[in-house]
RNA sequence: GGAGAAAUGGCAGAGUGGUCGAAUGCGGCAGUCUUGAAAACUGUUGAGGGUCACACCUCCGGGGGUUCGAAUCCCUCUUUCUCCGCCA
């Protein structure tokens, strides 16, 4: 969430880039500054209570140790009735920072000057695209087809074992989605990412901390008899190793990585989109994190997102980068590259990783600081991106590299699976 | 799951009703000394709100209560440790 200060601030400058989001936060930029002005009067004057019942309590204590016990008592009544209107000021506090943090969780992130307008994901701007696609010979299948022609991925029996969306992957269809998840992990660490196993279940604070709740429940899965949640992305568990935490600045940056499997409930998807591996309920994901110094974290954002391409390039699969619009950037983001494999045999973009950066978004929620040169505590910027989401990955490689023999395997990966051809 | 003990500043660790935002040690920072470093010595060193700056308010795991006054007493939750049970 947006931090009171930096909104008072820049007020004018808050609501002229939200705009690029398409809504008009006048009103509610407005509200939170007035509350805020309320907020401060009753803290003020709540203190000043206090601090003179601290005081007539001190007087009672020297009284009573000096013997006076009739004049304590006289001081006693005095507290008393300050007690009353200490009472009624702090429900007044508290009703007014609850009002408040209830308008703060509903503003969005300020979208960065480099965001450009838009409404939907066709205003996206493209802006680096790569590798050829290639022209599949007749007969070419879309990877729900070749899964199934080479029994590699069993959508049936997930349904059986679970429900639509919880693919169950075999032999070779199994190896080579291990040796993805190696692959990544190997190429994270190489560029100086930490691995991490993170756990794959959060309580409510951390769902709280990277801004999953209040608001957006609906997209995890609730595990009701502990309160837990299945997570939806290694972003929630992985940026909550920070929370609370204040770092010095030579703790900076901060790069961490890790794999998870990803539950997202997905409630209200259907149709031709969702087929095969497109959208599941159940997915893996290699994810990168960073925790940088203010000034360093758009170079950081870039560096993210040079590394990325260059495991595409790689993989030799054909990508473009999105910039997002306003949009359709995400609620907790300041500017997003979104990553897109060609699918060719359904002729589509897939998003296969999302790069952002959060600025100080979710650092504030957080309590992620670190101690600046000038000794002042400062929030920390965060941010993350894929590297890589597998099932779309494993989309492309599937349809990209299918042949009439069978599917090729990337080169930089044939020593992680074994064998160079699934046929 | 059962029984018991505990939770204090970056860390360790005192503190059982008022003078405690909290002794002491370590660590950090600054200085003296030194060609430089180490050692030694001296000083300094929590967070949030508030203020031009002070003042002032809040915070001793979370929440609630008793009291004029709570780190300290009571209730409750969470976590950790020890023992027992179960177990990959």
């Amino acid at each position: 969430m947006l931090q009171v200060a930096f909104i008072k601030e820049n007020k004018e400058d808050v609501i002229a880039r939200l705009a690029k989001r398409n809504i008009d936060a006048t009103k509610i930029i407005n509200d939170v500054i007035a509350l805020d002005e309320d907020r401060k009067a009753i803290q003020t004057n709540l203190d000043n209570t206090k601090a003179e019942s601290n005081a007539i309590s001190k007087e009672i204590g020297n009284l009573f140790k000096s013997g006076e016990a009739q004049k304590a008592n006289l001081l006693k009544e005095k507290t008393t009735q300050l007690k009353e209107v200490t009472k009624t000021l702090e429900q007044q506090l508290n009703d007014k920072v609850d009002g408040l943090n209830e308008l703060l969780y509903r503003i969005p992130n300020v979208p960065n000057p480099l965001v450009p307008a838009g409404n939907t994901d066709e205003d996206n701007e493209e802006t680096f695209r790569e590798g050829d696609i290639p022209t599949l010979h007749q007969g070419a299948l879309p990877h729900w087809e070749l899964a199934k022609k080479y029994d590699i991925i069993d959508f049936e029996l997930g349904n059986k074992i679970t429900g639509a969306g919880f693919p169950v992957y075999k032999g070779k269809g199994a190896r080579l989605q291990r040796a993805l998840i190696t692959y990544f992990l190997d190429k994270n660490t190489a560029a100086g990412y930490t691995e991490y196993q993170v756990p794959h279940l959060v309580n409510e604070a951390s769902g709280f901390g990277t801004g999953q709740l209040p608001d957006k429940e609906g997209q995890m899965y609730h595990v009701t008899a502990d309160n837990l949640y299945l997570i939806p992305t290694a972003e929630v568990p992985a940026t909550n190793i920070f929370r609370d935490s204040l770092l010095n600045e030579s703790d900076l940056p901060s790069a961490i990585t890790g794999y998870t499997p990803c539950f997202r409930r997905e409630a209200g998807s259907y149709g031709a989109h969702v087929r095969g591996l497109n959208r599941l309920h159940q997915f893996d994901k290699v994810e990168i994190l960073r925790v940088e110094h203010p000034d360093n974290s758009y170079k950081a954002l870039d560096g993210m997102v040079e590394h990325v391409k260059e495991i595409l390039k790689e993989l030799k699969l054909p990508y473009r980068i999105l910039r997002l619009c306003g949009g359709d950037l995400g609620f907790t983001s300041a500017l997003t590259y979104d990553f897109e494999v060609f699918s060719t045999a359904q002729d589509r973009w897939l998003e296969i990783s999302s790069v952002s950066n959060f600025e100080t978004f979710q650092a504030n929620r957080l309590k992620l600081r670190f101690k600046n040169s000038e000794g002042k505590n400062e929030l920390c910027h965060t941010l993350n991106g894929s590297s890589l989401a597998l099932p779309r990955v494993l989309a492309g490689i599937l349809e990209n590299y299918q042949t009439e023999d069978g599917i090729k395997i990337p080169e930089v990966l044939v020593p992680y699976t074994g064998f160079d051809i699934i046929s």
